[in-house]
Parts: C-alpha cells; sequence; structure tokens
DNA sequence: GGTATAATCTAT
DNA sequence: ATAGATTATACC
C-alpha cells in the first residue's frame, strides 16, 4: 500500500499531491499499472535512466513485496513479466494480460480478441484498463473508473486495501464487495455492436428495461391486511394469458396487452409485479413447479446462503429445512434436512426431462454482481443440468441443481447481442461429496438446434393441465411497435446515455457506487441544500452529529458518502462527447445550405429521440405521481368495497370469494379512473372487460 | 375443501 | 435486525 503522501496523477493528469499538471518530462510511469506518476513529489525517485524504463510505482512494488505467490508467481509479477518480454507486440501483451487475468485459454478468446477492438463508434473507449478489452460485465468505480467485472474482482482480491487500478483512489468496501453491473455501458456497447458491419446476429433487436408499462391493476390489499401494506397484498390481473404451469419463456402470443411478450431484462418492483407478468407466480416462493409436472420458474433472492452465482451459470438450492411455525414465511435458520418433494422433485423433474426453467433475479440477492440493482429482473431460462443433495453450510442436507443458462436473448450483464451458445458444464467440486445425483439421460426437451442456430424445443412443450389466465385478447390497444429501426445508431446510442433526472444525455457523468448514472448536476441538484451531517438535538441537548442518509434518485443504496467527492466517469463522457461531435459535423454536413447553427445538431436530435420514447419514459419512472394516484384510487375503491359489500368474513374466506372480491376491486378501480385522460379509458376498458369475463367465471364456479 | 408451506414486505 | 401479517397454491 502506499502512503498517503504518495499518490499518482488523476484522470486529468494532475498530481493528486502537489494539485499540479506536471509537465511531460516530470511524468513517470509504472510498468505494471501504467499509472502515471509525478516525479517531484515522489519519496523515492529511480536512480538511473535505465531505472526509469522499469520502474514500479509504490503501490506496485509495495504490492508485490506484500502479496504472497499465488500458483507460481502473482498476477502483478505475471503481468511485470508479460510487459517486460521484448519479444511480444503491444496486442500480444494485452492478449496475454487479458488470458492471465481472465484464466481463458487462447482459443476462446480469439474471438473476443477480434470482436473487441472493431466498435468503430465507441473507438477503444470503452476498453478495460487491465485487460484492454472491450468491457466486459462493466462495473464503475465510484472514482469514475471502468473494469470489467473479473478483471475489478482480480485487482481488488490482490489486495488488503482496495484502492483504484487507475488512481489509486480508495474503493469503498462495499463497491469492493458487490460490484454492480453498470447496466448503462451495457446497453451502449451491445447498441454500438448493432451497428458493426460485422454484426451477424440476426435482426437488430434492442432490449429495454420496460417498468412494467400498461398497468391496469395493481397488486391491492383487503380491509384486514391495509396496515401490512404491500406486505399482505392480494394480486392483481396476471397480464399474460399463459397458465400457471407453462414452461418456457413466455413470447408474444402470451402478451395480448402488449404483443411483446416478457422480455430478458424486464424489472418490476416487487414478486407481486413480477408474478403479474407470468415470469414467476410464487409471490412467495423461490421455486413455481408441481411435483409431476416439472418447474416453470425459479427466484434467486438471497435467502439460502449456499446459493452461488455465475451468471451464465449458477448453483441453486431446494427450498424446505426450515421451521415455518408460528405463520413465518421463511426462516433462515436450517432445522432439517431438505427432500426431492413437492418444489425440489418439480424441479428434479424438470433436470429429468432438459425443459427450461425461467429465473428470475432480486435485489435482495447482495452477494451477486448479477442480480439487479432494485426490484426483480427476468433473466431467461436456465436449464437445470445436474441435481443432487449435500449438507449445507448450516449442516443439514440441501438439494442442490446447477443452472445453466439456454436463451436465445443475451442475458442483462453481457455487452454480447446473440443469446446463450451450448457452453461445457463446469466443473463442481462439491459433487465429489454429493448424494442422490440425478443427471439427465435422455435427450433435454428444450435444445440447442444447430441448423436454426437457436433454441427451442425439440420434443412437444408438454401440455398445461390448468386453465390459462384468461386475458383480454386482441381487445387492448396497440402497443408501440419495436423501435429499433428507426434513429440513426448514433442517436439511439446517445440515448442510451440518458440521465434519468434531467432525461437529457448526460453531462458530466457520474456512476454512484450502486451503478447508477447521472448529470453530475443533476445528482448534486437532487441533494442541494442538505448537508452530509446533520445535528441531533434532544431536549434541548445537541447530540452528536449524525450522517445525513442520502439515497441514490433511482435505489435506496445511501450514497452520502460518495457525493462527497463524486468524480466524473470520464470514459463515458468522452464517448458521449465523441458521439454527439460525429453527429453534429454529420448534420452539418447534411444540411450545408442551412447557416451555422449547428451546434444545437446534438441537442435537436437527443430531444428528438426522448419525444420518441417519452411514453415509455413516462410509465418507466417508477414515482409518477400517476402510479401513486392509482394506487391511493385502489385502496379506497377497496375500502369502499368493503363498507358496501360487509366482505371482513371470519378468516377462511375460501378463494372463489376473494376472487370476487378481486374482480369487484377491478371494477370499481375501473370506475375511479374515468375522470382520467384518455390513458385512463384504455385502462377502464380493460377493467369491464376482464370483470365481464370474469363474471362467467364466477357463476360456473358457484354452481 | 382443508392444511402446510413458501427466497415477501413493511413496521417497529 | 427482526417479528409477524393473513396470500397463493400444491398436494392430500
Amino acid at each position: 500500500m502506499a502512503q498517503v503522501s504518495e499518490l499518482p496523477c488523476d484522470g486529468d493528469g494532475v498530481c493528486m499531491v502537489c494539485k499540479q499538471k506536471p509537465a511531460e518530462g516530470e511524468i513517470l510511469t509504472c510498468k505494471t499499472c501504467v499509472t502515471p506518476w509525478h516525479v517531484a513529489c515522489l519519496a523515492t525517485r529511480p536512480q538511473t535512466l535505465a531505472d526509469t524504463a522499469h520502474w514500479d510505482c509504490p503501490d506496485c512494488s509495495d504490492l508485490s513485496g506484500a502479496m504472497p505467490a499465488v500458483s507460481g508467481g502473482g498476477l502483478v509479477e505475471k503481468i511485470r513479466a508479460i510487459e517486460s518480454d521484448a519479444s511480444l507486440t503491444d496486442r500480444e501483451k494485452a492478449k496475454r494480460r487479458q488470458e492471465l487475468l481472465s484464466g481463458a485459454t487462447e482459443a476462446e478468446k480469439e474471438t473476443e480478441m477480434n470482436a473487441g477492438g472493431v466498435l468503430g463508434i465507441l473507438g477503444d473507449r470503452f476498453n478495460c484498463s487491465i485487460c484492454m478489452q472491450l468491457l466486459d460485465r462493466p462495473v464503475s468505480t465510484p472514482c469514475g473508473h471502468n473494469f470489467c467485472l473479473k478483471c475489478f474482482q482480480k485487482w481488488t482480491g490482490q489486495q488488503r486495501m482496495k484502492t483504484c487500478a487507475i488512481c489509486r483512489k480508495m474503493i469503498p468496501a462495499k463497491m469492493a464487495r458487490e460490484p454492480r453491473i453498470n447496466s448503462t455501458i451495457v446497453m451502449a456497447i451491445r447498441t454500438a455492436k448493432t451497428s458493426e458491419p460485422s454484426y451477424s446476429g440476426g435482426p437488430p433487436k434492442i432490449y429495454h428495461f420496460i417498468h412494467n408499462q400498461d398497468r391496469p391493476d395493481k397488486a391491492f390489499t383487503t380491509e384486514r391486511a391495509k396496515k401490512t401494506g404491500k406486505a399482505n397484498a392480494c394480486s392483481g390481473k396476471i397480464f399474460v394469458t399463459i397458465p400457471s404451469d407453462f414452461l418456457g419463456p413466455i413470447t408474444a402470443e402470451y402478451d395480448p396487452t402488449r404483443n411483446l411478450g416478457v422480455m430478458v431484462g424486464e424489472t418490476w418492483a416487487d414478486r407481486m409485479e413480477c408474478r403479474q407478468w407470468g415470469a414467476h407466480f410464487p409471490h412467495v416462493g423461490g421455486i413455481g413447479g408441481q411435483s409431476d409436472h416439472g418447474a416453470q420458474s425459479v427466484a434467486l433472492s438471497g435467502g439460502y446462503e449456499d446459493d452461488e452465482d455465475h451468471g451464465e451459470w449458477f448453483l441453486y438450492t431446494g427450498s424446505g429445512g426450515r421451521d415455518l411455525s408460528g405463520n413465518k414465511r421463511t426462516n433462515k435458520k436450517q432445522s432439517f434436512d431438505q427432500r426431492f418433494k413437492s418444489y425440489n422433485e418439480a424441479l428434479r423433474v424438470s433436470c429429468r426431462e432438459g425443459y427450461p426453467v425461467r429465473v428470475v433475479r432480486s435485489a435482495k440477492e447482495k452477494r451477486s454482481s448479477y442480480a439487479p440493482q432494485e426490484g426483480v429482473r427476468y433473466d431467461g431460462v436456465y436449464r437445470v443440468e445436474k441435481c443432487w443433495r449435500k449438507a449445507g453450510q448450516q449442516g443439514f442436507v440441501v438439494c442442490r441443481y446447477l443452472f445453466v443458462r439456454c436463451d436465445n436473448d443475451p442475458a442483462p450483464w453481457t455487452t454480447d447481442n446473440q443469446g446463450d451458445q451450448p457452453r461445457p458444464l463446469p466443473s463442481i467440486p462439491e459433487l465429489m461429496q454429493a448424494t442422490d445425483i440425478t443427471e439427465r439421460t435422455k435427450s433435454p426437451a428444450w435444445n440447442f438446434d444447430e441448423e436454426k442456430s437457436l433454441w427451442t424445443w425439440m420434443r412437444p412443450q408438454p401440455s398445461s393441465r390448468k386453465a390459462s389466465c384468461d386475458g383480454d385478447n386482441g381487445k387492448t390497444k396497440k402497443i408501440r411497435k419495436n423501435r429499433s429501426g428507426t434513429g440513426s445508431v448514433k442517436e439511439r446510442l446517445l440515448k442510451e446515455f440518458s440521465c434519468i433526472i434531467c432525461r437529457k444525455v448526460m453531462d458530466l457523468p457520474l456512476t454512484t457506487p450502486c451503478a447508477h448514472n447521472f448529470c453530475k448536476a443533476c445528482l448534486e441538484g437532487a441533494f442541494a441544500g442538505q448537508s452530509h451531517m446533520k445535528e441531533r438535538k434532544s431536549g434541548g441537548r445537541t447530540l452528536r452529529t449524525q450522517k445525513n442518509v442520502m439515497k441514490c434518485p433511482s435505489c435506496t443504496q445511501d450514497i452520502s458518502e460518495f457525493l462527497q467527492n463524486p468524480q466524473v466517469n470520464r470514459e463515458l463522457m468522452n464517448v458521449i462527447e465523441t458521439l454527439q461531435n460525429q453527429m453534429k459535423d454529420e448534420s452539418s454536413k447534411a444540411k450545408e445550405t442551412e447557416d451555422g447553427q449547428s451546434v444545437n445538431s446534438s441537442e435537436k436530435a437527443d430531444s428528438e429521440s426522448s419525444e420518441m420514447e417519452e411514453q415509455e419514459d413516462a410509465v418507466s419512472m417508477n414515482e409518477t405521481p400517476d402510479s401513486v394516484a392509482e394506487i391511493k384510487e385502489n385502496f379506497d375503491a377497496k375500502a369502499e368495497l368493503s363498507k358496501e359489500d360487509n366482505t371482513d368474513k371470519p378468516l377462511n374466506d375460501s378463494g372463489a370469494l376473494h376472487d370476487s372480491k378481486r374482480r369487484k376491486l377491478s371494477n370499481d378501480g375501473a370506475k375511479a379512473g374515468e375522470s382520467g385522460g384518455a390513458e385512463d379509458n384504455a385502462i377502464v376498458k380493460l377493467g369491464r372487460l376482464a370483470d365481464s369475463e370474469s363474471t362467467e367465471v364466477d357463476v360456473q364456479e358457484n354452481d
């Protein structure tokens, strides 16, 4: 570790010790980490010219001394060996470093090397400073630097005190422990890739993180559950038309409201909303399935500490083994062994048959870098390749499942534009201690069709034994078409860089430790007037000052520490500026007849694209006054309902009664919405329709 | 139709 | 952190 007084130059080339910008000749570059240092501010300077050529900065020389050798030499030594190998070109050196850090074989990396440098629009700007390759699963430090997740983890894993590989600033412990993917950068790289001539991944698709738009019915609460709010909410309407035991991806034909299907990356506020879109039906449980049919879906929410998430594959723990007496929904403590029955057996059926299993990840999973920053996200289908039982961390036997991704759409964290290719199974050391191992013997029902080059049903999709959630087939308003064809690639790319506060392309972008991006001015403006410390008064006495909590506008994380010295993500800023300049040039060339007001061209393009997306943007904002009002209306409608109905019945309401309550509610909610605008009218229609169809069902049920 | 079980959610 | 409310549903 460097002494406090030993600091390199920052991203602007300003020495962090003397705060001066040294001239070219006064800068010494570390041969290991390639960080620039101001010679005059170094405690120990190299004595000879030869020393300067092979100079190690205080961090790297310290590091290598302090680090125990890891499998025949530490990371730093290995990087150093590569750097000092004169027989290698820069490109070869970069490749070696990449291999060293990713642990991948040369053959595996070859294709990625080729793909890495081809992003004409982004240039080299989104390359990882450690491996020099295009960012893979990008994470951004609070000091404004971007790395591949794996490079970041390897780098910080080598250090006792975590510092940024570029600027040496301290990395907060939470960020080092729980780095989260910066999805803005993921999407930007993906968008840029679609414009590459070499890109051959089928029709260009843009995957938006849609925030449960078109929500005619919210979840609601009964009178008795009111005080607990959403904790005991009843489910709202199911928007898709699949039956609850439907296996596999939910395609557009099951989505009459949007005609899109449930798309990879879609994120909902909570488990109830996730349920309403059919991705994962149980609103508490982690596994959806039936022991004689198969499992439809699982949720990764951090409920079982034995889970292990590697993104494209993960180890999952079965359910149960816990004492839930006293009306607990969960209990972290295991108190008996898990067995392959019920949900656990359902997953084993899916393993044997090779069915696709939908996977959602919840922000409640804190240990996984692949979890969303907030809410519940659909990540596509996986297959259970093997399952077994073994003793878990708490000593009791748990069911274990190896999930491997097999979706036609890319995962939310990857910059690939294509979905999964069949991949070899990872090696699982714990299989050595496993019992009751199940491996699939027959050919999987869901598999990769080499001819079509996609994952598909190789055996017929198992038929449902349940009624489908009957929606409002074909009678709803038309939803916007996939707009992937509209606007230039650069426009779309710029749109990916919108600040969620001002909705414009980011100016001086900041990336928070929770991986959200804002204009510097917008984020600071959001906390204007708030001091970092607040005084607590108690009965006239002034108590110790307390840290003021400042929540990220995009999630609930406290970013007060970050706000004390937020650093602009310069790589991000450079990409944005380059794009804006390129667009400015292009439009001024195109309109040479016009006068020289081309300064506004990029702004204009931006406002056009925001207009185009306005509707979606409005719904993706979680906290619009409309939605709050809507929730309130639902509550009011419900209160009215319970009055006129006297439905405050004894505890064991039958299911049918619940259903009729819900239907009445949706009707009442619709009435309440009638005073609203055109948008509300569409909702009214939906409510009525659902109601009239349901009434029929009610009659049948009552028979 | 009853009962046990679920990787939630919110208030304290 | 932790208690506990009263939902949806699998399975008997």
